[in-house]
DNA sequence: AGTGTGCGCTTAACGTTGTTAAGGTGTCAA
DNA sequence: TTGACACCTTAACAACGTTAAGCGCACACT
C-alpha cells in the first residue's frame, strides 16, 4: 500500500480489518499492518482508538445516507422511514458485528446531523409535527439496532460455536415441560422474513399513534407525479391527524 | 472476602466491577482482587472471561423474570409485555453499559429459557397465536435494546466528555441551515418520557397488527398454588459443584 | 546553494490485559 | 499414612493501547 495516509484510508482499512475479522481484530497494530506502516503511525492521523472507531461508526452513517439519496422519493415519511429501517440493517449487516460496534452514534461529523434536514423538512411540510418525526425516527432506529444486535450474536456464533444455537440441543437443554418455548425454538422464519414481520408491527405502531399524513412532502418536492397506482398504501385516506399534543 | 469462591459470588462481584467502573474496568484481575483472590483462581471457576461475561448476562435475565414474577398478574399479553419492557430497562439501566454488554442473550441457563413457558401458555391460552406472541416479545425487546444503548451511551457521555452532547456546542456543529435538525436537539423531554412515548408507539403496532385477545390468561393461574412452597425455585438441592472442563 | 522548519513516520519501551503452566496446601477417604 | 482431589498461588507469556524520542525528507526562505 503506498503510504500517504488519510483520514479516509484510515478509516476504509479499519472497516477491511473490521469485516474480515470482527471488533475483536480491529487492533491498532492490525489496522496500521494493512496500510503498510507501524503501529504508532496511526496516531498522527488519529488521538486514539476511540476517535479511529468514532470515524468509523461515522462513515457507517454517511453510507446510510448516501443509500437512501440514491432511491426515488416516496409517497410518504412511513415509506421513508421503512426504507431507513431496510438501509440501516443492510449497512449494519454488512460488516461484522456492525450493529453492536456502531449503535451509540458518537458522530464525527456535523454534517451527518445536518443531511436529515431535508428528510425533515419534507416530512413536516407534509403535516408532521417535528416531535412525532423525532420519535418516530428514534423508534425506527432502536428496533432495527436491536433487531440487529441479536441477529448478527446469533449468526456469528453459528460460525464460531455450532452447538450454541443448535435448534436440537437447545430442545434437549430445554426439556419437555417447556413444549412453547421448544416449539419457538423452531419455524420463524429466516431473518429476513422475521425483520419484515416486525418492522411491520412497528410501522403499524407509527400510523396507529401518529397518524398517517397525505403525500406531497418527500424531501425531492415535485419530482414525481406519475405514481398514480397507491401500490402497497395501508392508508387511504383517514384525515391527517396532527401532533401528539406535549 | 472469605475465600469459599462460588460461581454465584463470581458473577456478584463482577457485577459490582462493572457498576463501579463500567465494562473496561471488568477485568479478571479486577474481579480477582475483589474476591481476595489472585487472577488465575478465577480460571477454575469458569473457562475463561467471555464464559464469565454471559454468567453476568444470563443474571441479568434471571432478575428481569424475577421482577415480573412479583407484579400481580395483569388482564392482557400487552400489560405484560409492557411491563416487561419497563423492568428489562430498568435492569438495563441498573448497570452501567448494562444495554450493550448483555444484549444479545447467550444464556448459559436454559432455566431462564424455561420460565417463558408460564407466560407463552397464559398468552395462548387467551388466544394469541404463538407466532405472533414470539414476534410481540421479540420486538418489545428490540426496542428496549435499541433504546436503552442509545440512552446509556448519552448519559455515560455527559460524563466522560461533557461537551459531547453539550446542547450547545450541537448548534454551533449543526449551523443555521438546518433548523429542524437543530431544533430536534432540544425539548424532547426526560428519557422516561421519550421512553414512554416510544414504547407507546411499538404498543400501538401490536394492537394494530396483531390484535387484542381477551383477557384470561395470566401466568400464575395454576401454579401460583402448586409452587407455594419453593420460594428459592432454583437451587432446592445445589447440585455438587463441578469444574469447568478443560 | 544552504539552511531550517515541520510533517509523517520508525524504533523502543511502558504498563495492562487474558491466559497457561506448574506447583503448592489443605481436606478427606481408604 | 498415603494418596487423591479441590482450590489457590507464583511465574510467565504474547498481545494490546499508548507515549517518548528521534530520523528523514520535502519545502520555504535567505
Amino acid at each position: 500500500m503506498a503510504k500517504g495516509i488519510t483520514r479516509e484510508r484510515l478509516v476504509a482499512a479499519a472497516l477491511d480489518v473490521l469485516d474480515d475479522g470482527g471488533i475483536d481484530a480491529v487492533t491498532v497494530r492490525a489496522v496500521a499492518q494493512r496500510l503498510d506502516v507501524k503501529a504508532p503511525a496511526l496516531y498522527w492521523h488519529v488521538r486514539n482508538k476511540q476517535a479511529l472507531l468514532d470515524e468509523m461508526g461515522t462513515e457507517i452513517q454517511r453510507r446510510v445516507q448516501t443509500s437512501l439519496r440514491g432511491l426515488i422519493p416516496s409517497r410518504s415519511w412511513l415509506d421513508d422511514l421503512d426504507r431507513y429501517a431496510r438501509v440501516l440493517r443492510a449497512e449494519y449487516l454488512a460488516h461484522r458485528d456492525g450493529a453492536r460496534s456502531f449503535s451509540g452514534t458518537r458522530l464525527t461529523d456535523p454534517g451527518v446531523l445536518r443531511e436529515q434536514e431535508p428528510w425533515l423538512e419534507g416530512w413536516t411540510r407534509g403535516g408532521l409535527a417535528l416531535e412525532d418525526a423525532l420519535d418516530a425516527v428514534q423508534t425506527i432506529t432502536a428496533f432495527v439496532v436491536g433487531f440487529v444486535i441479536e441477529e448478527q450474536e446469533r449468526a456469528q456464533s453459528d460460525v464460531s460455536d455450532p452447538t450454541r444455537y443448535d435448534p436440537e440441543r437447545r430442545d434437549s437443554a430445554v426439556g419437555d415441560d417447556a413444549p412453547l418455548v421448544r416449539a419457538g425454538g423452531h419455524v420463524r422464519g429466516t431473518p429476513d422474513e422475521q425483520f419484515d414481520r416486525q418492522l411491520a408491527i412497528v410501522r403499524a405502531g407509527l400510523v396507529a399513534a401518529i397518524g398517517t399524513v397525505d403525500p406531497v412532502g418527500a424531501p425531492e418536492t415535485e419530482s414525481s407525479q406519475a405514481e398514480s397506482s397507491q401500490t402497497e398504501s395501508s392508508q387511504a385516506a383517514p384525515p391527517p391527524r396532527r401532533r401528539s399534543e406535549r
